[in-house]
Formats: C-alpha cells, sequence, structure tokens
DNA sequence: CGAAAAGTATAGCACAAGCTATTTATGTAT
DNA sequence: ATACATAAATAGCTTGTGCTATACTTTTCG
C-alpha cells in the first residue's frame, strides 16, 4: 500500500462520515431552533427531496445517532447529540478561522461546510490555536 | 431554497468534482515520473481496485479530460493537463499553509488531501497572502 | 365528522464508486 | 512460435445518495 494509496484512503472514509455528520449536526440545530426536527425541514434545508432526507434519516438510526418513529420527528440518541455538538464546535472554528485569514465570511461559510469535514483533531486545535494568537 | 440548502448543494457538487481531480493530478505526476500512466499504477497510487481505476478513467474520457487507448497508457488532454497543474499548486498551498500554521508535515498531506477540494478561489489566494507573510 | 391539505413513507429508477471473478489482449522468454 | 505471465477490460454485484411518482397517515377546518 503505497503512502498515497492510504491518504485517498482516508480521504474516502471521511468523505463517507461528512454526510452523517451534516444530519446530525441539522437535527440538532431544528431540534434547538423549534423544539422539533420534521423530515420536510430537514430535507429543505439539506436542499433535497424529501424521500433522499427519509432515506438518510434511516441511515442515522441505523448507525445508533437518531431515532423516530413513523410520522413523528426525528431525534438524537446520546452519540448523536454528541456529535452534533462536535461537528458544531468543528464547523465554527474554520468559519472564524477563514474569516480571521481574510476570508469573506460568504465565502468562508462556502468553503468552510466542505472543508470541515476533513479537519482531523490536530488541524483543528491549530485552527484554533491561531484564532487565540 | 435556504441558504443551508444552497451550501449543502455547493459542497455536493465541488464533492463530485474531487475524484476527478484526484485521478487528473495523479496522471499527471505519473508521466511526469515514468513517461506513461499506466492503469495498474493507477490503482494502486489511488488505493482501489484495478477496475474500479479503469471505470474512473473512463469517466475521465467522458469529460474530455483524458484519453486511452485498449491496453495503452492514459493521457491528459490540454484542459486535463491544466486541471492537473492547478490540482497540484492549490494541494501544494494547503499542505504549505497546514504545515506554516503548526501541523505536522505528515499530518497536513493528509488532511489537505481531502480539504484542498473545499477551497475556492478567494479563500486559495488568502491561503497564499498568508503563506508570504 | 368528514373532506381536503399537509406531511411522511414506500416503490422504483439512475448513477457513481467500490468490489471480486473472469475474459481478453499484450509482451516475453524458452 | 507457442506458451506463460502480466496487464487491461468486462461482467456482475453492493451500497450510498439522489430523483419522481404514488400511497398512506395525520392534522386541520368547514
Amino acid at each position: 500500500m503505497t503512502d498515497s494509496a492510504n491518504r485517498f484512503a482516508r480521504a474516502r472514509e471521511k468523505q463517507a462520515a461528512a454526510l452523517l455528520e451534516d444530519y446530525v449536526e441539522l437535527i440538532g440545530d431544528l431540534i434547538a431552533e423549534f423544539g422539533e426536527a420534521r423530515v420536510a425541514d430537514i430535507a429543505e434545508r439539506m436542499g433535497v427531496a424529501q424521500p433522499t432526507a427519509t432515506k438518510s434519516i434511516a441511515r442515522l438510526k441505523r448507525e445508533g445517532l437518531a431515532t423516530s418513529r413513523p410520522y413523528r420527528g426525528v431525534f438524537l440518541t446520546d452519540a448523536g447529540a454528541a456529535m452534533a455538538d462536535r461537528v458544531r464546535a468543528r464547523h465554527r472554528t474554520v468559519v472564524e478561522f477563514l474569516i480571521r485569514i481574510g476570508v469573506p465570511e460568504h465565502v468562508a461559510e462556502l468553503d468552510a461546510e466542505g472543508i470541515e469535514h476533513h479537519v482531523s483533531e490536530v488541524t483543528l486545535r491549530r485552527l484554533a490555536g491561531f484564532l487565540r494568537s
């Protein structure tokens, strides 16, 4: 296995986790904002059709991150809520960092959405350290 | 369409382009290094099975980035070569930037592999500016 | 209370990217 | 020159994420 093969394999794994992270964070946001997370709202905010959201939520449930009952809202498990907190904090750090180095806020938000999922713990600490300096 | 829906949609598009970028850059590297890019070498460096590489190369050809003849090597079109140059430069900038803020080189390489595809032109210029300061 | 509207689920399709197993072509060496 | 080894292509499967169309609940309102 070459070094580059390992890099690519790791990037593929991160990518597979990215969608789950986005859904979990969004569900957490909706619950905080409205007290519940409806499938229709999740779909709208994710920018996908409603059945697509339903299918992804099924995957969240399979992975133990969320629960739901038919025709009722979606809820996060403890694991899901912990992931949501972690993801939200990382997202904020990345956005603030980009803004700090001079990226317009609007662009920072766009870029962060893709970048954040590939920022390791080590790099995240460096970004946070930079923000404090 | 909500703002967040747009962010997610854009991130999805970037992701779809990411694999093509990686292949094109790698093919460029192999040609520079060995004078040709063989499917087997591409597969090994990408960390995928050979038929997976063949399939992705078919997509590159469909999108006008590469050419190939059966049982012969893979070559980049002008568009492909231009993309390879652009991607390689961006990759270097992201890695160097991470190293500059204190991320260990090894981690910088790993993280950059995922991050680079989501760095916009605007952000790239900021990163380059930071490196010059 | 019952009908319309809204929300959710299900069915079924497409495509990308991964895999293994197999076939086909090329290149090499006896 | 043929046989063997290597390389590439093809067949066919899986999973994830997207879609539209349709069916089924639930809620709301006259």
